[in-house]
DNA sequence: CACTCAACCAAGCAAGTGCTTGGTAGGGTA
DNA sequence: TACCCTACCAAGCACTTGCTTGGTTGAGTG
């Protein structure tokens, strides 16, 4: 095993073969599927044979771990830094949407594998922190729903569980049909979404 | 000396021994995946040996066929009938969305299948019906939306196209988390979608 | 020049995979 | 009695899977 690239290093200066690798990998898993994705799949994509990949990788099990990892940790940063923030409710619900969709945008392929093995993969101890990420990105809408109801921003009978599965559902799934460079910019897209979310798509007959 | 494994079928009274094993294929094939279910799998659920399948069945491939032809069949009969109906375009949007959460509700591991293994499936000449069946489920509700806006229940400004994306996955993904027998009903669930689609989570202030 | 090292190849193993084959038990029926 | 049919078993074949092992290549580096 060669070297160990431990943190996360951003050097966009010529991407080294494992992490062309990665990205071929994440490429197959995310169309694929992890289990239906074979490591001849990944060694032919790449053009070369199944055995050299282990040159590079432990196993195929810790090719979507490091990608896992590396996309949540890159995700809940920008949570973050959308919570801190002291803008209202309203305006951080919707920085949430928009971050989701840029999300699928950049990381298409790591939200998809996200989206379709998390369930398959946490029964695995290994990917135990695939369930705990689960629960920190419930809290964030949670608590953003819940302060918007608090301040006055959304509806008071809203179900904000209900609300947030909804919500949640339809940004993230949006990653089986959204094409980067396809009709529609990720703007559009979630301007699209914000205005049916936050108005509906009644005609509002007492306005009209 | 047939040794009856741990999985104990308890038999449905009335239900022949194929419709039994197809059912258990069916939970399978929606939790672990297709590809991901092997016919030892559904035997040992079954309680007999893999070969014993063949007896029953071609091929693990024809019992997903079986499965989503008669799913699909029964669901497009119940969109039929919507469309048929004399009511107006917005009744008959909640009627669609209340069917899907009903569907998920007696059809759980049908949808479930649909939604996972569609695109893995589609490929196959043999499941091309399943893209088929997507386009027309598109058209009914890209109708019932035109229907709307002509009408004008809905919206003049929506743009058709993402806004049946958006209702397709929220009402269809809910597979994922609805569970029959949980804390709410299929009703419930559709009343909060619908209230939220119609007339949106923010708190209208010009009326309150 | 001797040496290192990342990147790869060639071959193959053990475990699993879908499916086949030939057979058996037991109930119904003419 | 003779026959058939449904539902199953026991064994195993051909193939695929993730991963291993020992070795080669070529661009460096002192």
């Amino acid at each position: 095993m060669p070297e160990q690239a431990g943190g996360a290093a951003a050097s966009t200066a010529g991407a080294s073969r494992r992490e062309e690798l990665l990205r071929i990998a994440a490429d197959l898993f995310a169309t694929k599927g992890f289990r239906n994705t074979t490591v001849r799949d990944i060694a032919d994509a790449a053009g070369i044979l199944s055995g050299s990949l282990y040159h590079h990788f432990d196993s195929k099990e810790s090719m979507v771990d490091e990608l896992m990892r590396t996309f949540q940790a890159e995700l809940f940063a920008a949570y973050d830094d959308i919570l801190a923030s002291p803008d209202d409710a309203r305006s951080k619900l919707e920085r949430a949407v928009r971050l989701s969709f840029e999300t699928i945008e950049r990381r298409g392929a790591e939200v998809a594998i996200f989206q379709n093995e998390a369930a398959t993969l946490g029964q695995l101890e290994r990917f135990g922190y695939l369930a705990e990420r689960n629960r920190q990105s419930r809290d964030v809408w949670v608590s953003l729903l819940t302060e918007g109801v608090e301040t006055g921003a959304l509806r008071a009978d809203l179900d904000i569980t209900l609300t947030y599965r909804f919500i949640r559902d339809t940004v993230w799934v949006a990653v089986r049909w959204y094409r980067p460079g396809g009709p529609h910019t990720t703007t559009e897209v979630a301007d699209q979404y914000l205005t049916i979310l936050l108005d509906g798509i009644a005609k509002d007959h007492d306005h009209a």
